[in-house]
DNA sequence: TCTAAAATTAAACAAACGTTTAATTTAAAC
DNA sequence: GTTTAAATTAAACGTTTGTTTAATTTTAGA
């Protein structure tokens, strides 16, 4: 990926930014400003405000593969187990990486013919093919019932998640959570235990 | 409210805007072209951007509240076909308020302070109550099981939808969607059935 | 038909936008 | 120490932004 630490830091705060205030609401006089750089930098370094944002979720999605196989591999635990595990890893990663997430969303959505996009579908695909197989498998060993609809797994995963942090403002309110350490137990906490139970409860329960 | 017509109809197209482009994304200009009005009538019928946003938001709040409680009163009905009107009632809202929803979770939840957001948080608030009201009858009744998080029951429902909305060049592949007449029957069958599935487990399911 | 208010327009406004320029400083290589 | 490239700067570029102005047209009541 070739990129300076300078340059790392820039594009940490375009992030936060981008997340923040959205990829039109952020001029780059606020980005030089908040990195402490001179505005012509950014033009220097990425050519464009538009190929700072590319190179963004380029150098966000090198790392961006979840790894799930590791822990899908480990045939000795149970698939309850191993279902709660991938869960965790899972809503870790998406906190993790929020901010990406949300320009994503909100951003590469529009224009799909974009490169960039197309590595994050690549993933997403990617990620998805990965969990159908250990379901698959879950449902032919018994554990898991077969009526289920898994390319809403991951959704209903995510989509919680999200949900939750778009509306962090409701949220604390009704949780009570005054700061930023709070919020991080309680994804940690009750939203991942919250999902694992929905989760779990979707895949065992029979009607 | 005391809207005219034509007011109505540029709170539309600027609707249908922000929700595509964002808030700071679309100009006015934008907007008086696509309504085929002069840039001067907004500021005329709505004094600014920012203002027109703020009756744009309250506009649409005025029929935002779900009305639930005709469904939670029949109770002659089971707990569970009622859980199930309930999530169809509240999908079909959510896919017709798509546009406002996306607006509120990008813009509005950034400035937490003013008034259009409060009246947001109240329905947001009420909804809940209205929920939590029904799911404590079903626990009493023995039909829902008592350890759910019942706070995070409305964002996995809404958090589902909004995450297939916001990937829907992913889902639109991987299901085959053509056009937006097969997405709304997507969104009316598939996704409210797993939504529907997804929540009586997690209700009745017990570990 | 006359009148006063409302609606609509084109034009102009300053401010902010992304980007480029040309000059200067810093760093590294010889 | 000199040279060459890279890094950094302030200033200016032309657009676009949201808003206002002042003039004109439309509407409606007497």
């Amino acid at each position: 990926m070739d990129l300076s630490e300078k340059q790392i830091q820039i594009l940490a705060v375009a992030e936060k930014l981008f997340a923040e205030n959205g990829f039109a609401g952020t001029s780059v006089r606020n980005i030089a400003k908040e990195a402490g750089i001179n505005i012509a930098m950014i033009s220097y370094y990425f050519g464009s405000k538009e190929k700072l944002l590319e190179k963004l979720v380029l150098y966000r999605m090198v790392n961006f593969k979840i790894d799930l196989l590791s822990i899908i591999d480990e045939e000795k635990i149970s698939f309850e187990k191993r279902l709660d595990q991938l869960i965790e890893l899972f809503v870790l990663r998406i906190h993790e990486y929020q901010r990406i997430y949300k320009i994503i969303h909100t951003e590469l959505s529009k224009d799909s013919g974009c490169l960039t996009f197309e590595h994050y579908l690549h993933q997403k695909r990617e990620n998805f093919e990965t969990l159908e197989s250990f379901v698959h498998k879950g449902q032919k060993a018994g554990y898991f019932k077969k009526n289920v609809e898994i390319p809403l797994i991951i959704p209903t995963l995510i989509g919680v998640y999200f949900h939750f942090n778009y509306n962090q403002n409701y949220f604390t309110q009704v949780y009570a959570i005054k700061n930023a350490k709070q919020l991080d137990t309680f994804v940690k906490t009750t939203l991942t235990k919250h999902i694992q139970t929905t989760l779990k409860a979707l895949l065992t329960y029979e009607n």
